[in-house]
DNA sequence: TCTGGGGTCCTAGGACCC
DNA sequence: TCTGGGGTCCTAGGACCC
C-alpha cells in the first residue's frame, strides 16, 4: 500500500525490510550470557525467556541485586534493554516483567493484592478481548481483583476450564515448572499469505497453495518430521474465515502430497466468492527415522522424495530463488511464499 | 483497535467401536 | 432396529499467546 501510495515519489520512500536472522542472533547471544548464571533456562518466545533460581539465591534483596546486575550487563554488553521480573512462579514473574521497560520488579505472592488486583482485568495473561468483554459484561468484573474475588464455581460453570484458569491466574497461583530441557516437541505448523488483490480463479488458488506447501515441505523436511494431517484455510474479502483438514492415510514429507491434499480440500470448502487469503497448515507429526507404509500408497513416492531432496539441496546451496517451478514464472505469484528463517526458532509451549 | 503471520489448546458434535 | 453405557477418533471453529 505504501509503495502504491508513493508511486509518484518511489525515489522518497523508504523500505526497510524486517530482520529476523539478526533478531534472533540477539536472542541467542542474550541466552549465551543468562546460561552464566543458570543452567535452568526456559525459552519462552524469541524474546521473553525464564530462569530458575530456586536453590541459587537465599534473600529477597539477593534476587532483586542480581535482576539488576543481569539486565544491566545485557544493556552493556549486547546494547539492548530488557525488563526483569521476580517471583516465586512463572505467571507473577512474567507479569512483573510488564510492569516497566529497562526495570526490574517483583511481584510475590504476598504483593499479588497490592500490585496486581488494582489492574484492568485485560492485564491478565490469557485474557483477550472475548473473555475481556464476557466479565465486563456478563460479571461486572473490571479489575484482576474483581476476578479474583469471584465465585469460582459460577466461572468454571460458564467459561469451562479456562474460566477456572484465568481465576487462579488471578489469585496468583500457577505451578508449572521451569522446563529444564529446551527441546520442545512442534505439534504442527502451517504457513499462510495475505494477497493484495482478490483471488477469485482456481488456478490463482492453486498456484498460492503449491507456493504456501512448498515452503512448508521444505520446513517440515529440515525438523526430520512427517505429517499426517493437511488443512487448508481461507479468509474472504468480506472477512469471512472457514478452513477444512484432513486425516491422510500414511504419513508424508512430500510438498507434492502436501500441495495436492490441500488442494483438493480447497476446492471443497471454496464458495467462489473472492479471497484475500490463503493457508496451508500441517500437523500430527511424528519422527520420519522410520515410516508406516499403507498397502495403497501414492505412486512414485520414491521419486517425489528424491525430487524434494535435490530441490532442497539446491535451494540451501543457492538460495529459494535458485530453482522455481515453471508453472510461476509470469504468474505474478511468488514461487515460494513465507516461511521462517532457517533452522529452529524458539516456538512456545502450551500455558507458560 | 486492527492488521498479518507464526503457533497451542479447548470444545462440541458426529461417526464408529464394544 | 433400537436401547444404554463405555470409549476413541475426526472435524470445525474459536479462544489465547508472541
Amino acid at each position: 500500500m505504501a509503495r502504491q501510495k508513493c508511486a509518484n515519489v518511489g525515489e522518497k520512500l523508504i523500505l526497510v525490510p524486517p530482520r529476523y536472522d539478526l533478531y534472533l542472533q540477539c536472542s541467542n547471544a542474550m541466552i549465551e550470557l543468562l546460561k552464566e548464571y543458570t543452567p535452568f533456562i526456559q525459552r519462552y518466545s524469541v524474546d521473553e525467556c525464564f530462569l530458575d533460581f530456586t536453590n541459587a539465591v537465599d534473600s529477597y534483596s539477593e534476587a532483586l541485586a542480581l535482576g539488576h546486575r543481569i539486565k544491566d550487563r545485557i544493556k552493556k554488553e549486547l546494547g539492548f534493554c530488557v525488563s526483569v521480573g521476580i517471583s516465586s512462579n512463572k505467571l507473577l514473574a512474567k507479569t512483573c516483567s510488564e510492569f516497566g521497560k529497562d526495570s526490574v520488579h517483583t511481584l510475590y505472592p504476598f504483593e499479588v493484592e497490592e500490585k496486581m488486583w488494582p489492574l484492568p482485568i485485560e492485564d491478565l495473561f490469557m485474557v483477550g478481548r472475548k473473555t475481556k468483554a464476557k466479565l465486563i459484561n456478563n460479571f461486572g468484573i473490571n479489575t484482576i481483583g474483581d476476578l479474583a474475588n469471584f465465585n469460582v464455581d459460577l466461572l468454571k460453570y460458564k467459561l469451562k476450564s479456562h474460566g477456572e484458569l484465568i481465576w487462579q491466574y488471578a489469585n496468583g497461583i500457577e505451578t508449572s515448572e521451569v522446563r529444564k530441557s529446551n527441546f520442545i516437541e512442534m505439534k504442527g505448523m502451517g504457513n499462510s499469505t495475505t494477497s493484495s488483490w482478490n483471488i477469485e480463479d482456481e488456478k490463482e488458488a492453486r498456484l498460492f497453495i503449491l507456493s504456501l506447501s512448498e515452503t512448508l515441505g521444505m520446513r517440515l523436511r529440515n525438523s526430520h518430521n512427517l505429517c499426517s494431517l493437511v488443512a487448508i484455510s481461507i479468509r474472504y474479502s468480506d472477512f469471512r474465515g472457514c478452513s477444512k483438514q484432513r486425516k491422510l492415510a500414511s504419513t508424508t514429507n512430500v510438498t507434492s502430497t502436501i500441495a495436492e491434499t490441500a488442494f483438493t480440500l480447497f476446492k471443497e470448502l471454496w464458495d467462489g466468492m473472492p479471497i484475500r487469503h490463503i493457508g496451508v497448515s500441517i500437523s500430527h507429526l511424528s519422527k520420519d527415522e522410520y515410516t508406516q507404509l499403507t498397502l495403497f500408497d501414492e505412486k512414485n513416492i520414491e521419486k517425489k522424495k528424491n525430487l524434494d531432496k535435490a530441490l532442497d539441496e539446491i535451494r540451501y546451496k543457492f538460495g529459494n530463488k535458485a530453482i522455481v517451478r515453471s508453472c510461476f514464472l509470469e504468474s505474478g505469484i511468488r514461487p515460494m511464499m513465507g516461511g521462517i528463517g532457517d533452522d529452529d526458532y524458539p516456538v512456545m509451549s502450551s500455558i507458560l
